[in-house]
RNA sequence: GGCUAUGUAGCUCAGAUGGUUAGAGCACAGCACUCAUAACGCUGGGGUCGGUGGUUCAAUUCCACCCAUAGCCA
């Protein structure tokens, strides 16, 4: 499906809205990356495109990553919020406004289209029966629920599926289950959940896929589940969770993925606002704004099906495309934490210079949906051929002829060369449109490779001062486009490149233009990379630190050894009884076995970390944990010196 | 387990709706040049186009199966 080629249109592009729970790592950052090279070239190209995003807040995660650090989640969305804000300027990423989903504006656009659902019969009710965690008071969803897997007994899998022999069951049909979240086992409970008819919406969706623009894959999936049998949607979440209260209910609260998507609406209404122009207009059915999301192609279900049914459900406007990347993989390695694999964005700028990572990820960028790979070599390599070894060395090299002319561009050039340059214009513009920007890469590197290859025929060095400023003004014309055509990809350079040229922002008309006048003396815009390794940390410390509210959460107390037991059947473990005290007496499983005989710890006095989340081990659970200090010559418990008597906190 | 996508030179990727010797950039080798950040230019080596079988006068391109990777579903 092709994108209108008109000039002067309208566009709004969102990208996935970030989760607030963590940083960016450099997944986020190729969405951004793609999104803002689409939205720059649009303006480039004379249309008004504006960029909208949002921190995406709601939801258990933030929920208990807050409680986790001992912060409101409030406080938590905040930090992040900054965090986020300031990873995308590192890179570059131009929002026209970045905004957070829990806003009045959210909720104000989600109670609207929900009772616009409500209104048009879309939304009813049923009792759900989950696992319930009695110690948090919290109804679980699978993601929090571990348990053995009830074909094949496997211990220790996921609440929907088991990893071991690949069944799939409902989390109810888990058995031994734990909660996740306190180590307890939860119980079954009963509650009422509020959905939305999806079925209902089929055919505004089957029209909606034979129309929007959208890949064939992801057409194809859609299809695919459109044709399997939809379900309503459960879009309700009980108490307590970290969102909007559904109206006119009690204790009922909007699932996370009701609101994130409105997230684009209200940071949109949020800037409109400001700027006079009417939401409800633009997200109308007959709206001159043409609205694209970017998306990862993770989330292509909510964007493909609930989103639009959504919003076909309050009578808006649908959005005129989704475009789905693949996801990044570092060094062949998919992004995983525990293997150092996952390069937190912020951490990139130690390694290297987060423009240049833009030109790598448009390199690579397609139109497809598949994954892409940042391997570092290739990535040296890649700037230092493309971008200093062609692109900038056209400048580089033109430029001292020049000097000597006083800095005095030639008009005398070689048009018909320069017309092979601007004749590309065209075909720059219909790959930045449909995304390919690899291929614009390609071409455009191929166009440096020719002005190179045209300063070599011409020889300026062998001529006359006349001949050689004409020679080198024709190459710096040729550079000049060239900086254009590669301005959404490297805005920083490009900046500093028209600086050079005493030029301010050009357009994409402006290809057209001959130089005139003085240019100024070149100095290296870039030096070539060496080569790249992941910094260790020097600041994992810092990144580390805990705040007093943090280490106050860990309840320490001074134990007394009762009794200490093998346990039949483990290699490592000590089972031992403590006194805490007013605490009372303790079951503990200790991994100290190698260290200790259970008789010389009798009556020991050790440090217990009395609110750990209990364990349920195949021996039993363990109920908190015994510090102590290992290392290859042993395992050292740590006691406290003497007077101390059990149950005393230990600060 | 079912389905989908991907698998092309050391690396990153184009491409072929089946048809004479399969392409580019980088890397590598040789030559040349000296304006330029040991940059640039020219030439060259390098691939049985994931594997096996089938359809066909002809397949890397179509079909089947298999393997690897990624994803979706149950």
């Amino acid at each position: 499906m092709d994108i209108p080629t008109k000039s002067n249109r309208k566009i709004l592009v969102t990208q996935a809205l970030p989760y607030a729970n963590a940083p960016l790592h450099l997944g986020h950052i190729l969405e951004a990356v793609q999104t803002d090279i689409w939205s720059r070239f649009q303006n480039l190209n004379g249309n008004q495109c504006y960029f909208f995003c949002a921190d995406d807040t709601h939801g258990t995660p933030v929920m208990l990553k807050a409680k986790e650090m001992a912060v409101t989640p409030e406080k938590l969305i905040n930090d992040t919020f900054k965090d986020h804000k300031s990873t995308y300027e590192l890179f570059g990423i131009n929002f026209t406004n970045f905004y957070t989903t829990h806003s009045d504006e959210n909720k104000e656009y989600s109670e609207k289209i929900y009772f616009e659902a409500k209104k048009n019969n879309l939304i009813s009710k049923e009792i759900v029966e989950q696992l319930y965690d009695e110690n948090e008071k919290m109804f679980l969803s699978d993601r929090f629920i571990k348990g053995s897997c009830p074909k094949c007994n496997a211990p220790d899998q996921h609440g929907d599926n088991c990893g071991k022999c690949g069944a799939s069951y409902d989390v109810l049909e888990i058995k031994d289950p734990i909660s996740i979240v306190s180590g307890t086992t939860p119980i079954k409970k009963k509650s009422e959940h509020i959905f939305f008819d999806l079925p209902q919406k089929i055919d505004v969706l089957r029209n909606y896929l034979a129309k929007a623009n959208l890949q064939s894959p992801i057409k194809n999936k859609l299809k695919e589940w459109l044709s399997d049998d939809l379900k309503k949607w459960d879009i309700s979440r009980d108490a307590p969770y970290f969102g909007f209260e559904i109206p006119d209910e009690v204790n009922k609260y909007f699932y996370v993925w009701v609101d994130a998507p409105i997230g684009y609406i209200a940071s949109m209404d949020n800037w409109f606002k400001k700027n006079n122009i009417n939401t409800l207009d633009v997200w109308s059915k007959d709206s001159e704004y043409e609205i694209y999301h970017f998306i990862g192609k993770d989330i292509a279900y909510f964007h493909g099906l609930f989103w639009p049914a959504l919003l076909s459900s309050a009578n808006l406007k649908l959005p005129d495309g989704i475009f789905v990347h693949g996801f990044l993989t570092i060094n062949g390695e998919k992004m995983s934490k525990s293997k150092g694999t996952g390069i937190l964005a912020k951490d990139f700028e130690k390694m290297s210079n987060p423009e240049l990572l833009r030109y790598y990820f448009a390199a690579k960028l397609n139109d497809k949906v598949e994954d892409i790979d940042l391997n570092f070599e290739d990535y040296v390599q890649r700037i230092n051929s493309d971008l200093v070894g062609k692109y900038l060395n056209i400048a580089s090299r033109s430029a001292s002829f020049i000097k000597r002319n006083n800095n005095q561009i030639s008009e005398n050039i070689d048009i018909e060369f320069i017309k092979t340059l601007t004749d590309e214009k065209t075909n720059i513009i219909t790959l930045y449109e449909n995304r390919q920007y690899s291929k614009l890469i390609r071409l455009v590197m191929e166009l440096a490779d020719n002005v190179n290859k045209y300063i070599n025929d011409n020889t300026p060095w062998k001529k006359d001062e006349n001949d050689a400023v004409n020679i080198s003004s024709t190459a710096i014309n040729a550079f000049k486009i060239l900086t254009i055509y590669l301005s959404p990809v490297i805005p920083n350079l490009s900046h500093e490149a028209y600086k050079f040229l005493n030029l301010t922002n050009c357009s994409l008309d402006d290809v057209n233009n001959t130089l005139s006048g003085q240019i100024n003396n070149y100095k290296p815009l870039l030096k070539r990379l060496e080569p790249l390794t992941i910094q260790e940390d020097d600041d994992m410390e810092n990144e580390n630190l805990i705040n007093i509210d943090q280490f106050s959460a860990i309840d320490l107390r001074v134990a007394r050894i009762l009794k200490a037991d093998h346990v039949e059947g483990a290699d490592k473990l000590l089972q031992l009884h403590l006194d805490v005290g007013e605490l009372g007496t303790r079951n503990v499983f200790a991994g100290i076995k190698s260290s200790y005989n259970p008789d010389e710890l009798q009556d020991k006095m050790v440090i217990l970390v009395s609110n750990l989340e209990p364990r349920k081990m195949k021996f039993g659970v363990s109920d908190g944990m015994v510090l102590a200090s290992s290392n290859d010559d042993g395992i050292f418990l740590i006691s406290p010196d003497e007077g101390a008597h059990a149950g005393m906190k230990v600060k």
